[in-house]
DNA sequence: TTTAAAATGATATTGAAAATCAATATTCTA
DNA sequence: TAGAATATTGATTTTCAATATCATTTTAAA
């Protein structure tokens, strides 16, 4: 079995919760996903390999998978929470080009280390954080 | 008029629109405002000098704020947007205590030279970004 | 097998934000 | 100044993502 799934049914199980066929599902369909996703676009993905699947059982096991480090919620400021496979990744941020949408994921040691130290100046210890870029990208910039 | 005033009076007039006693008033009690509100407090506060005003005129109000940059739009993730006076003001980010919600502005000029050779890095012109910092302050880590 | 706990899908509800719209108010123009 | 054009308002409705509820079903434990 794949790390990820693992880590997903070793979650589960130490929560008591079970690893549902629903559940093993969603996390494969969640699992094929390049960059990040909707909990309604991943609706639509589950209900064409099973149609009998939930909404509400799309969002909860985002949850899950959101809170087993699986996944990483994502938002870029339109309304919308996004997920994206997160598990086995190395961290990063985002760049969003304001015109055109296109996200890429980017990260600067340094950044993190002072963001880091950032917060330990104002007596805070960092448990996390999230940073977005917004720009133009290359091709928009032409126009 | 205070600088902000004028500029808000400015930018509606440069887009015809127009300064009227609402959006004055709504300006004027945002603009006491420490840190941050959201739409609704501020409508709160606002019915309370005037209670015919509607709602929706506070919702719209803010955006114009926020698109003449008087105001800054803040999200801190909980589903709520809110709004701190910015005209006048260094730029800052924000460190927020997980546990009791407290933040502080935060600047690093450093972080902010990196992050824009890291847009550049990839093709991009940096135009803006949103960078928020969570931990544990002082106080709740004694705990 | 019985009992308890968890999960599901359908549905209803919530809450922020935006859209709609009739009624006013303001500005411009002839 | 009258009237036309435009902008604004407040009330209300609508939208939409996300969550809550709940009866039913499934699974695990005793």
């Amino acid at each position: 079995m794949q790390a990820a799934r693992e880590q997903f049914f070793n979650y589960l199980a130490k929560k008591k919760l079970k690893f549902t066929t629903q559940r093993a599902l969603i996390f494969d369909v969640f699992w094929q996903v390049e960059e990040h996703i909707s909990p309604e676009e991943l609706y639509g993905l589950v209900k064409k390999k099973d149609p009998s699947i939930g909404q509400a059982t799309v969002y909860r096991t985002l949850k899950l998978l959101s809170d087993s480090k699986i996944a990483r919620e994502v938002d870029f400021g339109d309304g919308v929470t996004r997920y994206e496979p997160y598990f086995g990744q190395s961290h990063h941020d985002h760049l969003i080009c304001k015109e055109c949408g296109k996200s890429v994921e980017v990260v600067d040691e340094r950044i993190e280390k002072l963001q880091e130290k950032l917060a330990a100046k104002h007596g805070f210890i960092l448990s996390g954080h999230s940073m977005y870029l917004y720009g133009h990208c290359k091709e928009c910039s032409k126009k």
